[in-house]
DNA sequence: ACATTGCCTATTGTCGACAATCGATCATTG
DNA sequence: CAATGATCGATTGTCGACAATAGGCAATGT
């Protein structure tokens, strides 16, 4: 039986905060205040002010002493460090599912491999994303390693703030069955080396792009807003 | 020029936790109360909470509502894990070192492995672990990678919690200098496939005697305390 | 003797108020 | 008119008090 699910007012306010920080409702850059976010959350400042600490540490947002708190902006090295990172710990998590692939958890990336490719397919581009991170999360978690997980998801939370905000990014719907399908062959068959590297390489690609992108926003010496 | 010195009570209750666990001052599995630490440190129990929050994100202290803080103890998986994540961060910064490696790098690494070196060659434990952690640390910012260096700041954290709590783990002193020469050398040659295998094979190695003293510490069914 | 129930104490969860600090604005002075 | 200094509003930093909760302990009934 499930316990009665209880969670402290600090839990929740910073779940609704990563969430709108995720989801792009807060943009990056935006400025964020104590005493307004206490007063649309309806908590007291100290709870709104643990929920920023806590989302600091993530690295979604940062502070300036005396001034205030503000959502993460990704530089274009900020970018690399995110992908070369995200491909290190994709590629040790893709060996670890590799290596210790049970029936259940072969099944599940079936699944999860078949959504992304029907969904990719159909030419949904929303469904197709939202398919990618979820069978890459997937491989994440059949490596059966808290640690791993938990770093993954610092950084593909940074990874999807800098997408949400700049707001295409997938590279063509036709090609991302051929870029996934050698990484779930080589686990489902067990061959921990081959996947490790294609995951690794994989991100690597992905990465490419986001720094492409942000690199020619950042050139021009005008501000964008 | 350096800014004036200026930190919050928040940061430096946060730093003064962190440094007594990792001392060893505070024991793995000791309990916290926020209004004791709150009369030790002199800061209210804010202080000491935003305090007690941060090093939980850290992963040293863990929290149960209502009830209390308790420091880390670690499992024999949870030595896996940081063993295997660790050889997979140490990896991505041995290959980053050996790729932009300078004129000034090269020193700072030659000077570190002569550290390492003649530490152990005379024979004093202590130093020689102070050296071996720098040793590494160097290799880890010579990857001029910010991400890479926080999280590898974490696991390594975790890693000297659990051995200040066993207290005696470092492998021969006369083969420490056979284990860490290669990676050195592999770096400082620019051989970066080489430079990261060695430093993930050299992890494993020490994770795995670190997972031998936490199992049979885990075997006997009578509590150790 | 034992399980169950209700209380009680220790501890965290939450709150509003006051102090310290920052950045901008505005007056002042040469 | 420019440079400088003072002032002010906004925001975070810190604090002590009260409410909510968990876990242990004793009383009670069987």
């Amino acid at each position: 039986m499930d316990a009665v699910l209880k969670r402290s007012a600090e839990a929740q306010a910073t779940e609704i905060l990563r969430e709108q920080i995720l989801t792009g409702h807060i943009r990056t850059g935006a400025r964020l205040t104590e005493v307004r976010l206490a007063a649309e959350l309806k908590v007291s400042r100290a709870t709104v002010r643990t929920a920023l600490h806590q989302l600091t540490v993530e690295g979604l947002i940062v502070q300036t002493p005396y001034t205030g708190w503000s959502v993460m902006t990704l530089t274009a090295r900020d970018a690399w460090e995110l992908y070369t990172l995200r491909a290190s710990l994709e590629g040790l998590a893709a060996r670890l599912a590799a290596r210790s692939l049970n029936a259940a958890g072969r099944a599940e990336l079936d699944r999860a491999f078949n959504r992304l490719s029907s969904a990719s397919l159909r030419g949904s581009w929303a469904k197709t994303t939202t398919a990618d991170f979820a069978l890459h999360k997937t491989i994440v978690q059949l490596a059966g390693h808290q640690r791993l997980a938990e770093q993954y998801r610092l950084v593909e939370q940074q990874v999807r703030v800098s997408i949400g905000s700049i707001n295409a990014l997938m590279s063509d719907l036709s090609t991302i069955i051929d870029q996934h399908k050698p990484i779930v062959d080589a686990i489902l068959s067990g061959r921990e080396d081959e996947a490790a590297s294609c995951s690794e390489a994989h991100s690597i690609t992905e990465g490419e792009r986001l720094h492409a992108h942000l690199s020619v926003r950042e050139k021009p010496s005008l501000s964008a807003d």
